[in-house]
DNA sequence: CTGTTAGCGCCTTCAG
DNA sequence: CTGAAGGCGCTAACAG
């Protein structure tokens, strides 16, 4: 079977509409109650007529309409991935690029198909309001939505299956979330920082609007313990470089006195370093100082980053198959916690 | 106006359907003709039924259903950015994220809903060309779809809008293309080594398969003109940090006699830097090395890179307005070719 | 096993 | 200005 059959074409030609599965009943000389069964494998069809409609469908070129199909079977086969991005500027973070791989994969496997969706402006909040509401997708996979953000309200009515990708303090959200243990990676790290004979620990802390960094806050606070010192904590703005260097600067007076930082990320992180280099203290000789995400960035840098590796892949492949749980009727409990394992990954910056 | 109404959740649990249009049109007391006509805007409908309709959606939290509206109306108001990704292991480019929120931003003005969808297996592209064919949306935006690419099949056939990401020798893909002008960039920049008394160059070229690979090349060829010298060209595999390195490996023999490389991307650039600098030699000092794309990592090796820089968000943005003007019944020429300016950044590597 | 038929939720003439 | 009715393309329940 070739792709472009002359005459097909020319049929076509004659006939610039689509086929629907009227037209292919008709060639196939059923009624096109048949095809349907056909097409949605009901056992009862005879094997002679699937034969013919097999080829009418061939002939015809035909394609199931997916607004007529959803319609009447009261699901789209479609599963949207929300992500939220803080502004034009920002882009997609590689952990949210990855994540929708994995999730695409077995969401893929099993029949449905995933989109994903850009959320980065009121209007577009308000549009994605409307969409959910109206039985667009049969599931959603929401992305890094942050505490009190607008786009969670879209949600709260929603009579379908929802997975969150970050656990949240928010009560009114009555959805499973998947996340990473933060907490326990940061906890982790920082005990190796403290196992290699660092003491004097400084703490680069990310947006005080993401769950996420009060979470890894407080892995940092565990290990340290009563040695917690909230003037050794920075609060950045948000998770970039900048937010690294700026830290670096608040911390310069204390900087003799610091033989460590650990931060919320790796951004962060090699922002930090980029800045004590220019004050003249070498990482990780003078302070050592950990990332948190092993981005590829990570890799780029030198000193190499050590830093709190998590299989972005993975969260997205959990998320989609608690989802799929969810579609199949499986009852999870609304605030159900999945928490990822991380690893430490030792490079060359502590 | 509070998101939650204790009465009204509690009518909803009573009533644990979705609304309909006519359910709105008996609260309003109106047929449901008339609520259809007040939806999409129609003039003919007088003042008060409208106030009561407003109400009556109002306290029925109704949204009109997705697919029951694209079916009677025969669009659905989306458009679907398909990307491909090579394989699991790579993940979305940071140039085609940014062009996402670029053309999500330009769709999303007009009404349209823009979503994205992976293509990275035989599977998915299967998946794919069935939804295309579905009237799954109104429009498409391709994004780097190689020559031969079975993908690129399943827009053989489509009656919808279709604009590319990248020219293509392709005859058969009967679709405008919005791209960079490589091939200026890349001349642009090697131009300016030239201008520089850099005259022994060296290229990596892009993967075979890429049709932008070529445009680059072609650009660097222009510049050298008489001097070009197949033997002081590498061709790379793929467009990451790796094949760079193994560029630098293949020049080692002629080094000594090179002192310039044009690489085809920015990550091939700091490959390239990298293995230079494990066999010795300084950039920009002994070679200067530039790159293409200017994406993030430009900025955060050292030293940084010299590139030619492309507006990414822009390129998303072109893309959605010239489907926006098909989708407006606009005709455009069916191999119709814009190119966007480049530029060059001046930075350390050369 | 197969034809017939009643919707799915909404849009859009067509009368009135 | 508004109600009534046919149809968008397909599924599913019901006779036969």
């Amino acid at each position: 079977m070739t792709t472009k059959q002359p005459s097909t074409m020319s049929t076509m030609a004659t006939a610039p509409k689509k086929p629907t599965i009227r037209d292919v009943a008709r060639l196939a000389g059923v009624s096109y109650g048949t095809v349907s069964r056909y097409l949605n494998g009901n056992e009862h069809v005879s094997k002679d007529a699937a034969e013919r409609i097999a080829a009418a469908i061939e002939q015809s070129h035909y394609t199931p309409n997916k607004a007529a199909r959803s319609l009447a079977r009261q699901r789209t086969q479609t599963v949207a991935l929300i992500i939220q991005v803080e502004s034009n500027e920002t882009m997609v973070q590689a952990s949210v690029s990855e994540a929708m791989v994995g999730a695409n994969q077995v969401l893929g496997d099993a029949g449905y198909q995933m989109v994903t969706i850009i959320a980065n402006s009121d209007e577009s909040t308000q549009r994605i309001t409307q969409l959910v509401n109206s039985d667009f997708a049969d599931g959603y996979l929401l992305f890094s939505l942050s505490e009190d953000d607008s786009l969670a309200n879209a949600f709260l009515n929603v009579r379908r299956p929802v997975v969150r990708s970050e656990i949240s303090d928010r009560g009114d959200l009555p959805y499973p979330a998947i996340d990473f243990a933060n907490r326990d990676g940061q906890r982790a790290i920082t005990r190796y920082l403290l196992d290699n004979g660092r003491t004097r620990l400084a703490y680069v802390c990310g947006p005080g609007y993401s769950p996420t960094a009060g979470n890894r806050l407080d892995g940092f606070k565990d290990a340290v313990g009563d040695d917690y010192d909230e003037r050794r904590v920075y609060y950045a703005d948000d998770w970039e470089i900048t937010s690294g260097e700026m830290a670096a600067v608040a911390f310069q007076p204390q900087l003799d006195r610091i033989d460590g930082i650990v931060c919320a990320n790796d951004s962060i992180a090699i922002g930090v370093i980029n800045q004590l280099a220019r004050f003249g203290y070498t990482t990780p000789d003078d302070i050592a100082v950990t990332g948190f995400d092993d981005s590829p960035l990570a890799l780029l840098v030198n000193p190499k980053l050590t830093t709190v590796r998590q299989d972005s892949q993975l969260h997205g492949r959990a998320m989609a198959e608690t989802l799929l749980r969810m579609l199949h009727g499986t009852a999870i409990e609304p605030h159900h916690v999945e928490l990822l394992p991380t690893s430490i990954v030792k490079r060359q910056s502590a």
